[in-house]
DNA sequence: TATTGTTATACTCTATAACTATA
DNA sequence: TATAGTTATAGAGTATAACAATA
């Protein structure tokens, strides 16, 4: 075999991974956004008021992590936090970080499609529910 | 939607390969390997006396960040080097190194069918080809 | 007592530019 | 001219420990 690596689904998974997430990063960049915000934006779009630590949960992403990514968010005028309680703040898009909520949701569509378009069509209604086992 | 990523295959992808990453990397670092270490094995096993760029562009690793990579092996006396031309060198894996290859091969192997085991039956056949279209 | 938000820190992986020497 | 090996550097992502304030 000339390559050994090639048999493994954990490596191909792995490399799957990196060019798909590069690819789309590409895409993003144009918006000034990268994946990691995209996913904020979006679960803040369908979670509006969940705090950061509520948020970092569901994205698997420490607490501590997402203080410098919030506040890049915050500091573009995409997202705003109100206090909840003396400990906890809820977050949210502004209006500006909706409209590009949106830009960025078509934009992912997009990649998500272009994505699937890649994989033969008999493999293709599998890959989502296979992936999913692995992680959910 | 309570989770609007959960729909996107790029999104699980990412978090199906940070899952499976870290789950490999921890029971290499055992041996006080990781991930690359062990593909920068298995590849030089199947390809002794391959240079460090050759190395880099199948594992689609820069050239210089292979110069860490390769030092830390040579000095964990896993890996040596031997001149081709006063430009190249070939790398070979050491008696030592081959030992370790192999153990690595085995810990890699019980992971990946462990992995392949959390995949429902009916999706386990189309994981690799899906994936393998996504990269090659 | 547990949780929230935060700071500081360190490590890994990755990307780029530049340099020397050799093919 | 192109390639091999290297150095230096910067940007991401991630992990841990610790702290003050609050629930």
């Amino acid at each position: 075999m000339d390559d050994p690596l090639a048999r493994y689904p954990g490596y191909a998974l792995r490399r799957a991974a990196t060019a798909a997430g590069n690819a789309l990063n590409k895409r993003l960049a144009a918006q000034g956004l990268r994946q990691s915000s995209v996913s904020v934006l979006l679960l803040l779009a369908a979670h509006p008021g969940i705090t950061a630590s509520a948020l970092g949960r569901k994205l698997d992403i420490q607490r501590a992590n997402m203080v410098p990514l919030l506040k890049r968010l915050e500091q573009a005028d995409l997202i705003e936090r109100r206090a909840i309680d003396g400990k906890s703040q809820g977050l949210a898009l502004t209006q500006h970080g909706a409209a590009v909520c949106n830009e960025a949701r078509t934009i992912v569509e997009t990649f998500e499609s272009d994505l699937m378009a890649r994989v033969p069509p008999e493999h293709r209604p599998h890959l989502l529910p296979a992936l999913n086992a692995l992680w959910h």
